[in-house]
DNA sequence: TTGTAAGCGTTATCAT
DNA sequence: ATGATAACGCTTACAA
């Protein structure tokens, strides 16, 4: 049988509300008394029980992070970032993988596990705008990325548009004149395949370079070997290039390959840039140049985020949509040195006061 | 205030038991009974309290899996099967980040959260054969890897001689005569180094190759740019390669690039094997060979071995060590085609049965 | 087949 | 500054 506070408090001399006030660090107890608990603890070798303890203060200290998979390198990575940040603050937190499937990320708003934790970190993959009602919830929930847009919570995303016409800018201002990029969803309106897509033809505008169709590729699942592809694609079909904006580090790395294996110097011949900024690209050889699309800061703000709202009693504080600052990051893919080449500065938005979380 | 169980017995008709009943199955319950008491959970949105039964039971349902850094492609998808495995069983995992610190992997043994679960999945890189007695634990547990053997406890490992052995001589196999180590750890005697450079001996031996020191690089973590930086200083010194075998993917990987830069065509000039079989080595331009350890295996019967402690009531088993079967899979970097080339046979040894599970 | 009632180990209220 | 005592919501003997 495990040792109880009742226990404590007996060994101890005091009541159990002693014990209780020693081990949540109530200030006001005398020194002597506190000493004779904690020794008490130590003999003994009590633990608090963390079931009663959430039941009795409904609780969990816990916060789910949700993404479509950690083998995902971006995400696993923002797992990291979640955890480190978490911990920090004193909170733990429960991955859970969707694998990007409608039916596991409908079950993360409303399933089983749901009432495991205090609150919700989730970047959807599958559900869309359509969807908006499931993320219309009774709980604190920040949502990442962008495939939903105005649900009613708080969303901390990327500066996309900015960030990939900036990195398009970057290509131009090294003299690439035929820049193509890699990655491209055709017909689709949402998510971060358009506007990366977007901020690209705005980046091509602003240099005063013509959009080129034949310079726009395809690449569905942003994967390695579809990067690869890709690439290799657009080699063989004989297209003049001397830059590749590919639209994730993953994209990026397959391309790298590609290029390897058609014996294009990289960046004598073509310039390479990613976006993620993923471990990997650091270790690429020639070191992969990539958009870092401010990966902590995000972290650090859903945290912040969710945390707060669960401190929150009753008051409806404002939706907020935040983006944090990215950055591009110059390595030899694009001839450079490893620095930061340029800043998109990010911002706070406030948005609505609809929901009470309870 | 949140919809109790009292609740839907009173919209029910019904007793508090019966509804506890119904939402755990229990068989002998009247269909019409049954029916009235979904219905009322239904109507009210009734989910049970988790922290409550947590305390009532005893039980948590939750597992823990610590586990060095999710950002190492291994680890993430360790952490994926593992969770797989769980979910079936309808349990969860709660992951937990040690970045192979002394402190944090004793922390997990002993610290703040060990509470929140009912089991540990450990796979310990910091601690050591001398730290064996932290893991005399009156707790579930299920320890991984090769760093710490003869703990009282479960254990789950890999094949790592007799698996490095058939790599080497499978390479043989093909016709290579100076093969080549990347990874090599010099004067460790403990770990997965030291096991699979041994295999490499055994199997140098076993086809009649020489040993050649100056066919054995060094390469500290095991990384991507580490892989790199030894085989370009292999291949600098102007050693005679015809074979590399790379004591996990990620050296493996790096030696692929560095193999490109010094344009040494794989695996025309030399063949190139790696260990651990991470989705990024499928992908790999030219596809990387390797060795599956038995990943999902090993998640699986790590689950197994913890639930089965779980579930134990009193009964001392004795201890386990697992070692799933291994496969060679020939991809492109060894002139193959994806197939498994040859499977290394594991097995279960039982231990002793000091330990009591509370 | 269903109901009653006693805890599980905390925290919180209210005294003192 | 500390003590009694009542919940928190559920499971589980035991009864009926």
């Amino acid at each position: 049988m495990a040792v109880t506070m009742h226990d404590v408090a007996q060994r101890a001399g005091v009541s159990i509300k002693t014990v209780s006030n020693v081990v949540n660090g109530y200030p006001y107890i005398r020194p002597a008394t506190r000493e004779r608990v904690e020794a008490a603890i130590a003999e003994l070798g009590y633990r608090v029980n963390v079931s009663a303890r959430n039941l009795r203060t409904r609780r969990t200290g816990l916060v789910t992070l949700a993404v479509p998979e950690l083998s995902l390198p971006y995400f696993a990575q923002l797992a990291d970032a979640v955890m480190s940040a978490a911990d920090a603050a004193g909170w733990t937190v429960l991955i859970e993988q969707t694998s990007a499937s409608r039916e596991r990320e409908t079950e993360v708003l409303s399933g089983r596990r749901r009432h495991l934790t205090d609150g919700l970190i989730f970047s959807p993959l599958a559900l869309g705008p359509d969807d908006i009602d499931l993320f219309t919830v009774d709980f604190p929930l920040v949502v990442l990325g962008e495939r939903v847009f105005g649900a009613p919570a708080d969303h901390v995303t990327m500066n996309n548009v900015a960030a990939a016409k900036a990195a398009t800018l970057h290509l131009a201002s090294l003299g690439r004149r035929r820049i193509a990029v890699v990655g491209a969803h055709a017909g689709q309106e949402v998510g971060s395949a358009a506007l990366r897509t977007e901020g690209y033809r705005q980046g091509l505008a602003e240099a005063g370079l013509p959009y080129d169709p034949a310079l726009v590729v395809e690449a569905g699942p942003w994967h390695r070997s579809t990067g690869a592809e890709a690439m290799a694609r657009l080699l063989d079909a004989g297209v003049e290039v001397d830059a590749v904006f590919a639209l994730n580090d993953a994209l990026a790395l397959g391309a790298l390959h590609a290029l390897h294996a058609h014996r294009v110097d990289v960046p004598g011949e073509v310039a390479l840039m990613g976006f993620d900024d993923v471990d990997d690209a650091r270790f690429a050889v020639p070191a992969l140049s990539s958009v870092d699309p401010g990966r902590d800061q995000i972290a650090q703000t859903a945290v912040d985020l969710v945390l707060q709202r669960i401190g929150a009693s009753g008051d409806p504080a404002p939706f907020r949509r935040v983006v944090p600052d990215s950055r591009i990051v110059g390595r030899e893919s694009t001839g450079e040195d490893g620095s930061v080449v340029g800043v998109q500065p990010g911002g706070t938005e406030l948005v609505a006061a609809d929901l009470t979380v309870a």
